[in-house]
DNA sequence: TGTATTTGCCTAAACCCTATAGGCAAATTA
DNA sequence: TAATTTGCCTATAGGGTTTAGGCAAATACA
């Protein structure tokens, strides 16, 4: 019986692959043991179930992505970064549905605190420092940013823009030139009365 | 051999009721076939298949929740309509959250032409006509909207914001109003050059 | 290099979920 | 009351997860 060398990054890497193409919720060991052309048992040497391998594959896609946005938020600022911060994340999402599904994948605490998690969370702060927030501000902001970054990117994947004639790319354009409107707004005057007018 | 007396319609309400206790992705005709105290097969009878019984659920969800935002905006404009309709949503995937989920799920383009889908982005367009949106302004503010709401409800759903000490609600009051005031801008001053300051 | 140990992949088996086919009895209709 | 429909059943098959235990290939060590 020849070995076909298995690890559990080979089995992350192709379970990754694997959420690109038929989906996250597709990823099972039955299938990944197919792929290999191994019986599934074998895999429970290398992962200790379809959990781990999930959190696995997550922990790859986290990293990934983080590298990413990193890449392309250096050396910008203002609404130039966030847009490269935005696009980066999109980009990814489209590239790799799989993958960002699975950045979705709730992660045990310990787990997610060793994770590029807070890797994200720093990018995040990055992008706003230009604007000057203060605190809590800044955090309403981050919490904003993550929901509206991730909720289009959500939509837009489960096809909710695609009915209507206007076209994804100019709202997602419109989006970002909003929301560093709306940043730009607090960096110059911060008083809740006055922004919002009331 | 006792008569259970199911029904497609009980069987989607014990399902949406599963799905709130246990996860939308929890609900099996397995389990439900033994709340009902049943045979699994029977349930054949009465749902086509698993996919089936969840487009069943998601419907009723659509409803349910179109239903709610509905009742929430009626008699109210501005902000005040914005943040009746944004916690309506919030307030609905809080206690209901397998149903939130189950309005996730990708409908058949038939069926999800027949849902309420429709209701929801009527609701949406018409808390928009308070701010005097020019189309295709309008259609990205929608699809802005969505993707803030959704993203945050999501977000949080997930446990997203509850690493710092910053209180969850706080940071929703900031982006309804930042929302608000965002869209007021687009009132008075529709030139996008204007707006974003390029 | 030969032997001992570890490690990788295997078979076997149990459990759960989905789905179909075909049967019998309860409910409904005539 | 008889005929028909309908609801729930048993049986069966297929796929995914997981554990236990076995044999052989790879590795370590004398």
């Amino acid at each position: 019986m020849a070995r076909v060398g298995l690890t559990a990054e080979r089995l992350t890497r192709a379970g990754a692959e694997l959420a690109d193409e038929a989906g996250f919720d597709q990823v099972t060991l039955s299938a990944l043991a197919r792929s290999f052309d191994v019986k599934v048992a074998s895999l429970y040497s290398h992962v200790r179930n379809s959990h781990d391998l999930k959190t696995r594959i997550t922990l790859l896609a986290l990293e990934e992505l983080a590298d990413r946005v990193s890449a392309a938020v250096a050396g910008r600022a203002g609404r130039d970064a966030l847009a490269a911060f935005a696009d980066a994340y999109r980009d990814y999402a489209r590239e790799h549905p799989g993958r960002y599904a699975a950045t979705r994948f709730a992660l045990a605490p310990e787990v997610a605190a060793a994770s590029a998690g807070g890797r994200h969370a720093q990018l995040s702060r990055a992008i706003l420092r230009g604007y000057h927030l203060r605190e809590p501000d800044q955090t309403h902001a981050v919490r904003m940013l993550g929901s509206v970054f991730h909720g289009y990117i959500s939509l837009e994947a489960a096809g909710s823009f695609s009915h209507t004639a206007v076209d994804s790319q100019e709202s997602w354009d419109w989006t970002i030139d909003s929301l560093d409107a709306l940043l730009r707004t607090w960096t110059t005057d911060t008083t809740t009365a006055d922004r919002t007018g009331r």
